[in-house]
DNA sequence: TTCCTTGCCGAAACCGGTTTCGTACCCAAG
DNA sequence: CTTGGGTACGAAACCGGTTTCGGCAAGGAA
């Protein structure tokens, strides 16, 4: 008869295994199986063995609140959704969400979110979160350039890391994708094509990414001896009628650009349809690389090129790097990037 | 100077206020601290006042982890993520989860969610939130008709709450948007506007709400003298492409119908790709209805004429009927349903 | 006056763990 | 044979709350 068994026909948990059944069941003390069980090392090899077997075959888990009274952590991390911008991480919210409760059950820990209205009241929710210790960690998605929250966090001493990366790295753990290789590696491909114009259509130059992806672009146009035309410049694109508009501005000028890098997918959407209202065809009059690589890009004819970004590999990345850090790690030693990974699809070509 | 002055002072926790500070302060025990601040009979109104002032002043905020310790309880709802329908999820997602956890904090509950890769692990999920107490409770999005999480959860007496509807209502609370009205009310509008040879393209048949949706379809036509044509219908389409696939196979149809009505909206895009293929103008040579009211419906021309489901208002009120049901009302009372808002918009006419 | 409620609060146990401290035991060195 | 130092575990305090139980004092009925 299994433990389960054993707790339905409890109804619901009167059967509870408890670490005093685990105890009295080995003619130990609590004590002892406790610090058997977490690995301190005055208790001797064998019974520690000992303990973790009959542990295991009674089905013994520590109740995490119960052992947070005394440790203060609740294993849980934090994530604060900020619904100002969720138009812009809806494409990959679930896939991020996905790898953040991966990461963290790895550990077994939780995942404990949040949401935002609005930006003020954000802070109002880690205040309240931290206060109430509903999390020992907060994962920091979208760090902006001047992040109020890294300050809170960082004044509070609340341990955090950061999807994104930040100009002053104290206290700041980080995971990041390293759009500025992407969006350089995109001019260059465009460049062996044959392009000589190329516009850019950016991001949110709130975030860190926004300078970074603009850095990357620059670089590579530099040094391909490429003219920066301000005209073939625009930003804080993160929707498809962001998009649209900005392409239209671009391709108005003359001459216009043949190529166009977009920072984010969701612009780049709407350039194509900026593009099939001027009747140009993309991958043909007009090429486009963007960065994201989400699902509707491989919807659109033709299908998007683009940097591809494993938003479930990141948020597992990032809660094993938040969980490290609440137990004490050094930020120093909590820092990672990764590329995004090319997709080579239909919507570049030579120029027309 | 405030309480937050005196926590960052002390760097990080040193200053928390407990219960007994709290009681010391006041010259009386914890116990009554405890249980005026809980209500109980047998504390004077005046004391409770008294204690209610004070622990305001002082800022005492209990630990839900230290009250679990004994109550049992967490202060916390669970929410597994079937990446599985991930798809057909994602464009409400982050709204659903803004209302679940407004609904959660504003009783100062917290959201704690899990993401499972495949229905298998779902199940193994759910089993080990249960097992280390991780939720009190849990939300159930996407009824099926025959739901395994159902039926484990009633089995193991955890409470829950269904976003949809249950045929055995036995231990089931929900909320719940009534899509069998608004087809009916579609096809109401569509036989105003003239139509006779409607079309019907159904979502996922797992789910109650295929069946409900279904139905009111149905009863509609019949209300109307309609006859069912077996090649105007068609089943299970939640993302686009599906909705594509199936328009075709009901255009091919003759004589095909002059307008569709869709379960969801996302086939309804697909709808409208199909209609571009065939050069069909929607709201003129096809109409369209459909539901959900996801923003893509806005972007599209001419815009999705839909019934609009508030997530955010959904998730609020499943978080607030599952904690009442998590502190013990009795299911009858914890029903609730609304009704989709109907979105006038482009997509419908005359037939031609 | 006495007795019995009733209202209101204190004392202490309890929840399920963790952590500090003390100590019995064993072995090697003096 | 004593002494010193680890090793390995037990005893008990502790974490921050909740809940049971008991008792004191005031008030009403007998």
């Amino acid at each position: 008869m299994s433990i389960d068994a054993d707790q339905m026909k409890a109804g619901s948990q009167r059967l509870r295994v408890t670490i005093s059944d685990v105890s009295e069941a080995l003619g130990l003390t609590k004590s002892t199986v406790s610090r058997a069980l977490n690995g301190y090392a005055d208790i001797s090899e064998s019974t520690r063995l000992r303990v973790r077997r009959a542990a295991d075959k009674m089905g013994y888990r520590p109740l995490s609140h119960a052992q947070a009274i005394r440790t203060g952590r609740t294993k849980s991390l934090g994530l604060v959704i900020q619904m100002a911008d969720h138009d812009a991480q809806r494409p990959f919210l679930a896939e991020f969400l996905s790898g953040l409760s991966q990461g963290a059950s790895e550990e077994g820990w939780t995942l404990t979110i949040a949401a935002s209205d609005s930006p003020e009241t954000t802070f109002e929710t880690f205040r309240s979160m931290i206060a109430d210790r509903k999390a020992d960690g907060f994962i920091l998605p979208r760090t902006m350039s001047d992040d109020p929250r890294v300050k809170l966090l960082r004044a509070s001493g609340i341990p955090f890391v950061l999807f994104g990366r930040c100009e002053d790295p104290a206290g700041c753990a980080w995971y990041d994708v390293l759009g500025e290789d992407a969006m350089q590696d995109a001019v260059r491909h465009l460049v062996a094509l044959g392009h000589r114009r190329i516009g850019f259509i950016n991001g949110g130059m709130q975030y860190t990414y926004g300078h970074l992806r603009r850095e990357g672009f620059l670089t590579a146009m530099a040094e391909a001896g490429l003219k920066i035309e301000p005209e073939h410049m625009r930003e804080n694109a993160v929707t498809i009628q962001d998009g649209e508009v900005r392409a239209h501005e671009i391709l108005d000028s003359s001459p216009a650009p043949t190529a166009i890098v977009c920072a984010v997918d969701m612009a780049a959407l709407g350039v194509y349809r900026a593009a099939a209202t001027r009747g140009l065809q993309i991958g043909h009059d007009l090429s486009v690389i963007a960065y994201d690589g989400i699902q509707d890009g491989a919807h659109v004819t033709p299908q998007l090129t683009t940097y591809s970004v494993d938003y479930t590999h990141s948020g597992r990345r990032l809660s094993a790097l938040l969980i490290r850090r609440v137990m004490g790690e050094p930020v120093e030693t909590l820092r990672e990037t990764a590329q995004a990974r090319f997709l080579n699809r239909g919507s570049t070509g030579p120029p027309a």
